[in-house]
DNA sequence: CTCCTTCGTTCGGTGACCGACCGTTTCGGG
DNA sequence: CCCGAAACGGTCGGTCACCGAACGAAGGAG
């Protein structure tokens, strides 16, 4: 409700409009900019000139123009001196990069997360890479900011995973505990997987332009990441998105949760690797098979695949009516089934789905691929900056 | 993307808050506005200035200030002077009122509408309820637009009603037909049942406060109108919640949507009357005879009761999982079976919704009655003023 | 080489907010 | 009844952000 002191705010609001727009869409003339930003040519001047005082970008001099008139100075971002630090707990693999302004890794390292692994142990790996990134890092680099997304629920108010059980964690502080030993790099933001991914393919991949966007994300779990009128949906206390323990099959089997029938007990790995009589395997490469074999005509292997493109058609249904959004893109190995089981998935989306809530619906695989985490977390990250440039 | 004439934007956004606070709070002291929008004396006074000479507000000597010094003005909405229209088309109903800034009903017309009654029968008599309204407002009002509550899907971008089940039509033009009557009244905005029931309960009702809101409407159907992060959810085409038609029990029986086991099949009117054995009845007074059956100890009662409270429970869980939500409003007939089931919808909730996405939740029932559509359409109809006051 | 186009820079102007100063209104004590 | 303290409104000069016009600079086309 407060307006503040207004004079400032302008400024920096105007500020942070120029720097996302190179950080989102890559060098760009002043000329571009002043047309798209509808600010004037003196304007758009002063606020490159600040946001290069802050090193924060640069200009110089176009390649080609092709057209006449005196070339338009580009200003890029400093993705090499400005930076922030992505980590990414997944359920195997622990995974640190470092970001530059406008989304570029500029180095990446990853190792495996063994089972049991808890919250205080993986803590170690992770800030022993972020350390020997940081010993690497040329002196003029500049870190903004870090964060980590974590496959579980994450409270908003101080990063604690209340519970994970893809990763087997209940009420870890991991935030608490990445925060000291990384206190001197800046502020440390704790994502969800599903939601940071969905900031990434909304950012950079498959989403870019539509602002009601629901990502899913599935492997053994299945939580959603939700954009909805351009904006994160996650609720209260940070916990929106587990599509995973909607139920959808009252009379199906126990779910860990302590509920049963939830969607993931139908379409999560373990559902589709007993439908088609290979529960003794697990793993991204046990779906992919399963999908390969049902392309062969394995028909044990198609059936179960369409057991789960039916319930997944199913559930996405619900979805589309409560949310009515623009696009759902299929992460993680339901990337796989999608393309095994689309037309079953699509048929039974349009029998569940509301004809008005599903008519502009597309179905999407994810553009960034394994490295979504990261992005999406930097983008976390470099969200302080760009909604105060100049301050720090 | 554009920041625009930011200098205009400031005194635009100013007015809008300052004009905002006291929409929303009622008579305010400048004392107040000062703290409480952070801006300096002189410019509040600047403001209220403006705003007194657009007549949006007036200006008055408080009562009685129990404290030393110069009292401060009080400032409040011109409520009998500016108003909208606020219009309501439901089930069996057709609603008028005029609703002046702040949210007062200043007078208020309804009458039946017959079953069968299609789009352009029910956008003359509400006409003619405007007209009749208009005639007798004194020559210094000031009508800053119109809105209308229907409750069925509705278009955004035109206002179309693509279908709505209870009141029986499919693809009507409402937004147009009420335009071209009404053209002289302002802009018409048109909005969904639940979504502006919604609107009013957060600003006005069970729900201020909270950014994170789901405000549940059942009658015959079943909709939500949806608040997440302090935003209206309403999808890409403004479908989003029909929650009605979320699918909850695969196995259940057929819906008018062409699907099976929706969750308005299971927690519907109809629904509960079958399970008590009183298909023969329906309406809300058969529903509150059975919740008051029940309550004296009749058990075919009490069994239906318990039934639809166990779906109920049920389908919050779900809802609950996706959203996080702060608080769970009841509205419509849902709101006295909810009464009579609350412990079988909480039970149920929380065997079905995850600890941490309950935890928090909040189940309540309106506090606006039956005028929360008109003073949620009424909020619709402000919304172009309060963004920009000074325009028109 | 010259003209035209396009852009960067500079500078004066407008508008919005702030802070200080002064006058006004109320309360309370002598 | 008078006077000081407290709280507030109004006025005025100052600062800051943006805009628009004027001028110079940098390329392309003939």
């Amino acid at each position: 409700m407060r307006a503040g002191p207004s004079q400032e705010e302008v400024r920096k609001h105007n500020l942070g409009t120029l720097l996302r727009y190179v950080h989102m869409h890559g060098a760009t003339s002043r000329a571009e900019l002043t047309t798209r930003l509808g600010l004037n040519r003196s304007t758009i001047g002063a606020l490159t000139a600040d946001l290069i005082g802050a090193g924060l970008v640069s200009e110089a001099a176009p390649r080609e123009t092709g057209r006449a008139g005196r070339p338009s100075l580009v200003v890029r971002p400093e993705s090499g001196r400005v930076y922030a630090y992505a980590l990414s707990i997944e359920v195997d693999r622990l995974r640190a990069a470092r970001v530059g302004l406008g989304g570029r890794i500029l180095e990446q390292y990853e190792t495996e997360r063994p089972r049991g692994m808890n919250a205080g142990e993986a803590v170690r790996p992770l800030a022993r890479f972020v350390r020997t990134m940081r010993s690497g890092v040329p002196d003029d680099g500049r870190c903004v900011g870090s964060a980590v997304a974590v496959a579980g629920m994450v409270r908003r108010e101080d990063g604690l995973i209340r519970l994970s059980p893809t990763i087997g964690w209940v009420d870890e502080p991991i935030g608490e505990s990445l925060r000291s030993e990384l206190d001197e790099f800046g502020p440390l933001s704790v994502g969800n997987h599903a939601d940071v991914c969905a900031l990434a393919e909304h950012a950079r991949g498959a989403a870019v332009g539509s602002d009601n966007v629901i990502y899913l994300y599935g492997d053994v779990g299945v939580g959603a990441g939700i954009v909805a009128g351009g904006r994160r949906v996650h609720g209260h206390g940070g916990y929106g998105g587990e599509v995973g323990h909607m139920v959808v099959n009252p009379y199906g089997r126990p779910c860990s949760c302590g509920s049963r029938g939830c969607w993931e007990t139908e379409i999560g790995e373990h559902a589709l690797l007993r439908l088609a009589g290979r529960a003794d395997r697990s793993g991204g490469e046990a779906v992919l098979a399963v999908v390969d074999a049902a392309m062969r005509g394995d028909s044990s292997a198609q059936h179960a695949l369409r057991q789960v493109g039916d319930w997944i058609g199913f559930g996405v249904g619900n979805l589309v009516n409560i949310f009515n959004p623009e696009v759902v893109i299929f992460g993680g190995t339901l990337r796989d089934v999608y393309l095994g089981a689309a037309a079953q998935i699509r048929s039974r989306l349009n029998a569940v789905g509301l004809p008005a809530c599903r008519e502009h619906v597309r179905l999407r695989t994810p553009e960034l691929g394994a490295d979504a985490a990261l992005i999406g977390a930097a983008e976390l990250a470099f969200e302080n900056l760009l909604d105060d440039p100049l301050v720090s």
